[in-house]
DNA sequence: CTCGTAAGTGAACAGCTGTAGCGCTACGAC
DNA sequence: GTCGTAGCGCTACAGCTGTTCACTTACGAG
């Protein structure tokens, strides 16, 4: 039903601010704008197809053409802009870990954090991890998240506050479960979703094994 | 100026097999036609935005315009698709349900169904639940699956073998943990995942506190 | 056989898209 | 002041899309 033909073009009376073309030794300056621009629009569009590459320019104030002085195509340009989205991402865990005391504290620490920040960032949390871009692109940073969300648990485990078993196996149960809370609230954000961070604890407690800061009750004493 | 007549469409050699009209009466079979089209594409593309009303009254070997008899547009067509789709993964759940005896064996049989359903149709559980139509679109029609993963949750707790707690909330995060683990390979289906059915008894014993059947390991005894 | 009508077509409109090739223009070293 | 060139724009092509309107075809009741 939606009508997308809005006839943006808007010619004559607001073309274009031209923008202002960068200084000399200064061009990268407008790949920074557009890589900017595509988050923007992939956060609001939630889905990497429907990006165009013209859209991009146009929220951009530049030609078509000049996306093509810094990416070779449509799909490069997306992707650069997913791997930047996830270094920021990645970044932001780090930071939670960083702040926080003891391998406890510091996995739920980081796990709430991916929460939050796909609370922010619903669209881009989306085309990160359920486009299709995820089949037929190379998206191999993304395994990061993996190995970090595993050491994490490992440190919980060689501490004693966690049950030893296979830190990889459970890092991926706690990954799971985590990004399908996640994912049913960015997909479906109008349901009455109770609050994440209760269930991130419950998660933390029972898949992981470990009991979350706030009442430090004793693990079983071995 | 330019005439842009020029295309033809290929009209000489393998054009359109013309499907032979329906009889008289029967104008309702094509609309069953063009809703399985559709499944089968979007199964194929795992994204509502690519499909176009085009391409399914191509593969339905008939004119696009004919789409119209039976769908005011694009949007109800692939609402329609869905709802189907929805039907009859339900019927594939309750019927799991049905051939198991014993509320867990239920509950673990109406899991693994999903969960093969998924790893069978994978652009069709990508569409369902993770295309942006979720957030404009009224797929109500979805509940359907919470009310009845909460009712299996509940009855296992009846029966005193779960330990009793808010049963819609053990199902939500059944419900997230499974979606979760589910998504993960639909999406990169080329990962190493480790078998699905493990990490769903997993989530069954740890989450919600049943023991699985297969091998009847006594609970802690009380 | 006649003929209303159910079933399906065809052409056209207005818009969008990615991308190629060439053209401009103003900055800044000289 | 000159002038190479970095930084960017314009136009065009070929193709796709959803949707509308007028049109045809063939079935089957009478």
């Amino acid at each position: 039903m939606q009508i997308q033909s809005i006839t943006m073009d808007a010619k004559s009376p607001s073309k274009r601010q031209s923008r202002g073309r960068n200084p000399r030794g200064q061009g990268e300056r407008l790949r920074e704008e557009i890589v900017a621009a595509t988050l923007r629009m992939l956060n609001d569009l939630g889905d990497d197809q429907a990006l165009s590459l013209r859209a991009v320019a146009r929220e951009t104030n530049v030609a078509a053409t000049s996306v093509y002085l810094h990416f070779p195509d449509r799909d490069a340009l997306v992707l650069a802009a997913l791997e930047r989205c996830h270094q920021n991402l990645m970044l932001a865990v780090q930071q939670a870990e960083l702040t926080e005391e003891g391998p406890v504290a510091q996995l739920r620490g980081r796990t709430l954090v991916l929460g939050a920040w796909a609370h922010d960032h619903p669209g881009l949390y989306k085309v990160l991890h359920e486009s299709t871009l995820n089949q037929h692109a190379d998206m191999r940073f993304k395994e990061e998240l993996g190995r970090t969300t595993t050491a994490a648990v490992q440190r919980c485990m060689d501490a004693g506050l966690a049950p030893t078993d296979d830190a990889s196996r459970v890092a991926l149960d706690l990954r799971a479960a985590v990004h399908g809370a996640v994912s049913m609230r960015v997909n479906q954000p109008d349901q009455p979703w109770p609050p994440l961070e209760d269930q991130i604890d419950r998660f933390l407690c029972k898949l992981v094994g470990v009991s979350p800061a706030p009442t430090p009750t004793e693990t079983t004493g071995e």
